[in-house]
DNA sequence: ATAATATGCAACCAACGCATTGCACATTGC
DNA sequence: GCAATGTGCAATGCGTTGGTTGCATATTAT
């Protein structure tokens, strides 16, 4: 694979790195779309702190929200995670060939 | 998949989503064994950065050392990545069963 | 033995990330 | 209209991260 597409994974990567917005991104595969309030019921965490956690999320193109009213819900966008699992397949697929080599 | 396997890929993700890091499992993967001093020709950074870089590998199982006279060698090991790619499979397999769901 | 190479360890520093609190604003329900 | 709900914005605290420099130690080569 090439190296710029390994690099244009890296922020995918990088916000999937943390547990918190890990299982948002779970809930939001889950359950289609949700609100802040919904997101943040059930975790001991503050709103503000799930607020910031969205927009890592939204900002490497995992989620996007739609305002409705005085909410704002939140979905999954597959499109960059998909790339950043080519990407890991990619990359097993290169260390099997590599593999082959050294035999 | 179970949430449990998900968030035991946090640590995976948080390790590829520094660009020097995936960069390193990177070239790792296609060279098989390196040592240090290598690894680090060729980049802006000093040796002992990329030898933290590498600790932090090492803790999320992505590679392992091998000490060999003086050299330390580094190499990839492909389980845990192997695992946080079937995580991503997971989720995107979640999502689909989602939109059809929905529909 | 001596010089060169490869690495380890520790202190230090700037920047960033994660979470908080406090208050303001917008929308909905009664 | 008024209260309740949902959210936004800003300031702050604090631990972590990514990088550096300086020096010590171990191995190899001449």
């Amino acid at each position: 694979m090439k190296a710029t597409a390994l690099r244009r994974s890296a922020p995918v990567f990088a916000a999937l790195g943390d547990p918190t917005r890990l299982r948002l991104v779970g809930v939001l595969c889950a359950s289609g779309a949700m609100s802040i309030a919904q997101l943040t019921a059930g975790t001991a965490i503050t709103r503000q702190a799930v607020t910031r956690h969205l927009d890592v999320l939204a900002g490497a193109g995992l989620v996007r929200d739609v305002k409705q009213g005085r909410e704002r819900l939140w979905q999954f966008e597959p499109s960059r995670l998909d790339e950043a699992r080519r990407s890991l397949e990619a990359i097993a697929r290169q260390w099997d060939h590599a593999l082959q080599r050294l035999r």
